[in-house]
DNA sequence: ATAGGGTTAG
């Protein structure tokens, strides 16, 4: 980090840029449950149905009731307006029901009284006041929020038989699956499952939409709905408009055909979403024929297209290239309202330019723009996108900064095409005022990010920078990709950075199950150059099949004039093993340094006797070093193995003619 | 008396 320039970098570049922007943690803990909680589930919420005068047709109200039930609905009222309202909670206390209580904490939850919700959560919980309902609710309006928190609340729960209520159970898996956490979402179903949870058709349908939009979503779907006949459930329209979303998200069309023929055959009449969804569906392959068909069978049975509908038409339009009519239907949007907003411009425009049709991509923009339609730049960064990809950087680099100051709020895949098209067009300053905006906003950087900067950096020079960047890419969980890497390691063996290009080659490693195979090669090379032998050992040890006779050979020099002496057997083995042939001038190298060292005479014994047996022998020179020191051995020892190495060594010429080679 | 879903943009 010497170069003046990267200390300026440095400077301008705040050292938490890619920390994760963790929230500060909910401070708030639930104290423990007292033990008069839980009515059973049943008495509290039967009762509530029968204190209420929900059905008013049944019997006039009496007077009692009504007085009481406005009491209530008053005492409800006055805690929700109530500036503490702990405070009023402890006076109407005789007077609020656990329902009653319950209204209020769902009404907390939807006006974003988080604070009060839990608090009101955590005073229920103290006095009893606590039923299935409350669960339910709080675990849905925490989750929104607070995962961790939501999960807190529901492993609290101490009861067994509430723990495997099924609408406590679809709450909590609603909030794992709406926070993206699919996977223990799942396993947390299983847990109930074994705990006795008897899952229902709302459930499975929870699951289901946590399939969406992952990816291997739609074999996990399958096997969901495979578990369907097993627990007596039936498919509903619900669940078959998110079996579509998934088919349509996965690009399954045909099989979202299937599901809409099944539904029909059951008895349920598709609506206009199971229609979008199938729709969505023919759009992976543009498949254009199938949309009006589907257009047309939509229309008979009297359902009218809706924005989204057309939208999505659109779509498939443009995906299967047919440009001309994708601008009539924009028209036609235009005409119904429909394109009040950038979405189907962007759409048209983002075709275009993938088509390589830059100046139509230019010249819907610019008709947008010319219409005053309603932009959060969007548009902009499809058309910086554009630019870059015909390369054409000057444009996107002062269209980026025409949207920056128009645009307060960016996105991240905003701020990446932006910063794409500032490292594209060299211009540094603004790389690192996109960098800084992105901290500022708190937005994490992702894939992209750091791709587009490593890439930069590079190009710049910058290799610690790049070098400093992998590192963070990676500790971040992001899967490095081996071009860059390996562009990188060849800059940072150049610059003598060999430990770094060590620490770039391990984390590729570990985060991919095989790597081209010369990159084993390059690194070794690098590594050898900066005397890292014991490192460059580790390389060749995992993968010496991979590594050319002479990197092998090189290798195996250097180490016996340098490396760890007490490697040296080791390392010759491996070189062995691996099919390599060792040359006299590595075992030469070898035993003048055991020799140099009598400490290590045990080594050296072991060498030799090692050698024959592999088909290897002394040569004349070495010999004679040897003998020449052998008072250090014992004499006779030495010339007890001296003579295996020349008996040795007849048979082995003619079994093996490379012998000849070998001893060359 | 609480829990679930589906369409469109970079």
């Amino acid at each position: 980090m010497e170069t003046p320039l990267l200390v300026g970098l440095e400077l301008r570049c705040p050292p938490h840029l890619f920390n994760t922007h963790s929230r500060p943690s909910s401070s708030l803990s639930i104290p423990a449950l007292s033990l008069r909680i839980l009515t059973p589930t049943a008495a509290t919420t039967s009762s509530a149905v029968i204190e209420l005068p929900a059905n008013v047709a049944e019997a006039p109200r009496s007077k009692r009731h009504s007085n009481s039930y406005l009491a209530r609905k008053s005492a409800i009222s006055e805690v929700q307006r109530s500036s503490d309202f702990l405070s009023s909670l402890q006076r109407l206390a005789t007077v609020l029901k656990v329902q009653d209580l319950n209204v209020i904490l769902r009404d907390f939850g939807i006006s974003g009284r988080w604070q009060d919700l839990i608090q009101l959560f955590e005073w229920m919980q103290q006095h009893g006041k606590i039923s299935v309902s409350t669960y339910s609710s709080c675990i849905k309006f925490v989750g929104a929020k607070n995962v961790s928190k939501a999960l807190e609340i529901y492993q609290s729960i101490p009861d067994e038989s509430t723990k495997i209520n099924v609408y406590i159970c679809n709450s909590i898996l609603s909030c794992l699956v709406k926070n993206g956490k699919l996977d223990s979402c799942i396993k947390l179903f299983d847990q109930m499952k074994r705990d006795g949870l008897k899952p229902d058709v709302v459930t499975y349908n929870t699951l289901l939409a946590g399939c969406i939009k992952v990816k291997n979503g739609y074999p996990k779907a399958i096997e969901l709905i495979g578990e369907l006949p097993h627990n007596g459930i039936q498919m509903d329209s619900v669940m078959y408009g998110t079996v579509l979303a998934i088919c349509a998200s996965n690009g399954r069309s045909e099989e979202a055909e299937n599901f809409i023929q099944q539904m029909k055959v059951e008895g349920h009449s598709p609506n206009i979403y199971h229609y979008s969804s199938l729709l969505n569906s023919y759009s992976w392959k543009g498949d254009y024929k199938k949309a009006d068909e589907l257009m047309t069978e939509m229309k008979s049975i009297g359902l009218v297209p809706n924005k989204v509908m057309m939208t999505t038409l659109l779509k498939v339009y443009i995906k299967g290239g047919l440009f001309d009519r994708s601008r009539e239907l924009l028209s036609e949007l235009e005409s119904a309202g429909y394109a009040e907003n950038e979405m189907p411009y962007c759409m048209l425009m983002d075709g275009l330019s993938k088509a390589g049709k830059l100046e139509e991509a230019r010249s819907i923009f610019d008709d947008m723009k010319g219409k005053g339609v309603r932009s959060d730049g969007y548009a902009n960064s499809i058309m910086i996108s554009a630019l870059c990809r015909s390369k054409r950087f000057k444009e996107a680099k002062e269209l980026s900064r025409d949207s920056e100051t128009t645009y307060e709020k960016c996105d991240l895949v905003m701020l990446n095409t932006m910063l794409c098209a500032y490292c594209r067009a060299g211009e540094m300053q603004s790389v690192m005022r996109m960098m800084k905006k992105m901290d500022e906003q708190a937005v994490s950087p992702d894939y992209n990010t750091f791709h587009i900067l490593i890439k930069y950096f590079i190009k710049e020079k910058l290799h610690l920078l790049a070098y400093q960047t992998t590192l963070d890419m990676h500790s971040k969980g992001h899967r490095l990709e081996e071009e860059l890497c390996s562009s990188l390691i060849y800059h940072l063996g150049k610059i003598r950075a060999q430990a770094e290009a060590f620490s770039v080659y391990n984390m590729l490693r570990y985060s991919k199950r095989t790597i081209c195979k010369e990159l084993h090669e390059k690194i070794l090379h690098i590594l050898i150059q900066g005397n890292l032998l014991k490192d460059a050992y580790i390389v060749v040890k995992d993968n010496a099949k991979m590594i050319s006779q002479p990197t092998l050979k090189k290798f195996g020099r250097a180490f016996m004039i340098s490396g760890n002496i007490n490697l040296v057997n080791d390392v010759l083995k491996v070189l062995h093993g691996s099919g390599h042939k060792i040359d006299q001038v590595q075992f030469e190298i070898a035993i003048s340094r055991y020799i140099s060292q009598p400490d290590k005479k045990e080594l050296l014994l072991q060498l030799l006797q090692w050698m024959p047996g592999q088909g290897y022998v002394v040569d004349s020179s070495t010999r004679n070093l040897i003998l020449k020191n052998s008072h250090m051995f014992g004499r006779l020892l030495i010339a007890e193995i001296l003579s295996k190495h020349h008996v040795a060594s007849r048979p082995m010429i003619k079994s093996r003619p490379e012998q000849k080679f070998r001893s060359k």
